[in-house]
DNA sequence: GATGAATGAGTCTTCATTCAT
DNA sequence: AATGAATGAAGACTCATTCAT
């Protein structure tokens, strides 16, 4: 019984459990087995759970960034499209059942030894920064204050989504989405 | 060859061991080891590596408590209670190899049914939160204003917390404690 | 159901296996099985298969050890002794269904990252070797002489223990038995 | 990317592989790594793994008997004949890194269903047997010495090879060159 | 003649927990 | 209160082999 494009699969089904639960949670097993893969198919595919990990968080920074870019190239001023950002947000927590950011939680499991794993961490918060910096320029000349104010709604996402993952509830959401807006303003 | 204090010093172990890797990665093998206790013992305290957890979190809960009070009611106006509290915070994620919150870490990685941990982190959580909205409240007599910059001030203490840890860089804080001393200003 | 021991069992059972088969042959699966063990017992007494392996050449060492020392300080003269040695050889062989020397048979298929089986080998290989020479210091006053014709029955000793295993046959161990009377005579 | 000789480039990259680090220590996704073929080429020209290894055996034995021959069939009389031998012996196994004898080292790991291979190990021990009555054929004429004469230099340079291998030292076969050339006088 | 994807059974090892003493 | 031995389930990973194209 040969199934076709395991590859995919693999990496969608791995996507899936490793947001819900966490890296560490998840064992390949259980991959394979949703997968409906054998387990030498996976290892044909992926050298290792590692590098299984490491080609997900590269497969959702590329859906991130893409977000990331039509918003900053859309249509509307700086204070909609921020808005708009938390909406997404707002939806993505909801719809995630309060996961969180998959770069952090996996961070917060893997080891110091994956440095391919904390390099995507590092590229992609560096990626959000510079969004939310962006975003400032747009309503402020003035590059080191929009830097400062797009640093401080970064911090302020972030948190946001650190803690309507622990209180499993959206306020926090919604505070952030406030406080950006004012943080924004010049 | 009695050692006394083991639950102690299982406690203590655990401490270290668990906010420096994390949970998950941590086996009570390497506890009892450290700890220099039998598994049995172990046991014999803690019925669960579940239920150490737990007790850990307690025993942080406790200084952390201890920690907000003493500032809470310190000498002061709350401007400096607030911009010292970030200067602790820095110190802390310094001493702690940017490890961040033992709280948010243990959530990542705890699954739905461990409603102990659960609960302790929502307690943690609720706690910070009314100390930054009471730090609020000491500068603004309007209840509603103050919870509001409380509540934000709270966030971005939670962003700088996990992105100090995601990037091991110490810049999130120096961020966050400006912003929150702007935020508090009413 | 407990079963005490274990560790007694395990090191039997792999001493069987490990000299029928091979060490590389034989997997830890069909060792706990054999033993009736639970596969975390096992690892409770041997750190690895390779620390296993190294507690069966010990076990091996120290009843070849016995042996020869037995012969040495037996009664009779150097050729009824070593021709007793040929006699126990040819014993062995036999009874041991063909399968030679563990340790060169070990030492064919660990790798070299095994030091500890490697430093098992050469102090065998090296008791071996001292106990020929001794043999032959007690027809010959010759140091040197000794030494020489006791390296030379070393040889034809190990060359018969590799031959009889290939060939299946126990004729090397009869020509090299002849062979050894008549290098020990000076 | 037509890679033609594919069967001739696998045999020689297993050879050097099997010889080096053993045949049950060398997996096939190895040998088609290094010798740069697909999976399923290599099945077409090996039925299996146990396959190649009697191919590998079988070129090693026209290689050893083209030897043999060119020795016996070579100028000098038996003693330089003999000694050049363990001269060349010598070379081998300095050049190979101490690996012994490819047959010896299979057989340890070859289960007893390998009857190929076991046939091969046969067939050329018997050869090297030969070899060596032979060579003591030529400086005495009573057959019957010869052969017994012949059988201890066999035993001889089999434990050279075994020994020079498990202690990692050459000095077993100058030990064992020496006695050849005693034990071929007559 | 050649290939890459797929496979089930196997490898060694670690997990949190419980037992009898 | 303390202990060392025992356990089943799971961990990540590799094996030699076969398939459809």
């Amino acid at each position: 019984m040969k199934k076709p494009n395991a590859r995919e699969r693999i990496l969608e089904t791995a996507g899936k459990l490793f947001h819900k639960r966490g890296y560490s949670e998840v064992g390949i097993n259980e991959i394979i087995n949703e997968a409906e893969t054998a387990k030498a198919s996976f290892y044909q595919h992926y050298p290792s759970k590692e590098a299984l990990c490491e080609a997900w968080l590269q497969s959702v920074h590329e859906k991130s960034d893409n977000h990331l870019k039509s918003i900053i190239e859309g249509e509307g001023d700086a204070d909609s499209k921020l808005s708009g950002y938390f909406d997404d947000l707002r939806s993505y927590m909801i719809q995630s059942e309060f996961r969180g950011c998959p770069y952090s939680n996996t961070g917060v499991v893997s080891g110091n030894s994956c440095t391919g794993i904390q390099e995507q961490i590092l590229e992609h918060k560096d990626c959000l920064r510079c969004f939310f910096r962006e975003l400032a320029f747009q309503k402020c000349d003035d590059r080191e204050k929009a830097d400062e104010a797009g640093d401080r709604i970064f911090l302020i996402y972030s948190g946001a989504t650190t803690e309507t993952q622990n209180l499993k509830e959206i306020w926090p959401v919604d505070i952030a989405q406030q406080a950006a807006l004012q943080l924004i303003q010049f």
